[in-house]
DNA sequence: AGCGATTAAATCGCACACGATATTATCTCC
DNA sequence: GGAGATAATATCGTGTGCGATTTAATCGCT
């Protein structure tokens, strides 16, 4: 390493501000690229791809309130509110408050909302065809991503 | 499997839109979590998340036109321009035209901004110490995604 | 029963993100 | 050297995201 290197790795602290070395950057990028990617699968369906996120967990069971989608989703009032409301300006979900307790609002598939099930279940397969990996990193990436997330949801839900 | 089981097998395309199965919700969900991660560590520095990534990229070469930050971190002008006038704002980059070519607009860190780098560096290891993740499993991830942004970026450059 | 604490959504303000379009400068080619 | 093509930013409209606050309903406790 000549000096002028060992000044610069002096400088940067080692390179750790470098961009390509930030796992944060490598996370952001990739995310984007693939939400990119479902762009032209979901516009057909009429769905952003946050709210193809609210129609898959709708999907599995219904119905359900803002909060337990925004636990499932990550997502709080302030994001969901308006994301749900436009769901059911297109006619695909409904809200009313739940009678038992009328601080929840209960969201739910139209008709509408669950006939687009159908088509939207060429969508994950359409996906995987178009990513460059194969299956066994799919599934090692998929393991590790759902680790990590399962465990800072965890940390996040603590004080510190 | 009994009958009733199958049958929902059979609704549900084997599965595929199950929430926790999608490699795309795997991401998304792990990026904003960490980015989340990210908001305390920034806030002292006055920098949002993209605004931090805009930084790492001048430190590392500057000046660059928007375009080059644009390509760095797969952002439009529609996102930078208005990013980049905050950042100018809060005194932290300088903006002007390139007289060679008026077209272009140089990005630079100002004193300020440059020195900001300084405080910067104690960030990527405060977010390491923070990732549930260990040194192996984080090189491997982050082999992974940058694998993924790359090919990703060069099937986006083209057509189809 | 009733009052303060808690909970669930909604609202507000600000900052990305991006498709589409507009604006201005440079380039190309005759 | 001038007209049309191309390139680099900027602008506009819409849709997330989220911290902070507000509103309304329920809970807990006396």
């Amino acid at each position: 390493m000549t000096t002028a290197e060992k000044q610069k790795v002096k400088q940067d602290g080692g390179g750790l501000l470098r961009l390509d070395r930030q796992i944060c950057f490598a996370l952001y990028s990739a995310s984007s690229l693939v939400t990119r990617l479902y762009r032209p699968l979901l516009e057909p369906l009429g769905l952003t791809y946050p709210q193809y996120l609210v129609m898959l967990v709708l999907w599995e069971k219904t119905p359900r309130t803002v909060g337990e989608l925004g636990e499932a989703l990550g997502l709080d009032s302030a994001t969901l509110t308006p994301l749900l409301k436009r769901l059911e300006a297109g006619g695909l979900v409904s809200r009313k408050r739940d009678p038992a307790d009328e601080r929840r609002v209960l969201v739910e598939p139209t008709a509408k909302g669950a006939a687009l099930r159908e088509r939207a279940k060429a969508v994950p397969r359409a996906m995987a065809c178009q990513l460059p990996l194969s299956q066994d990193e799919l599934i090692n990436l998929h393991g590790t991503l759902s680790r990590l997330s399962r465990s800072l949801r965890k940390t996040e839900r603590q004080p510190g």
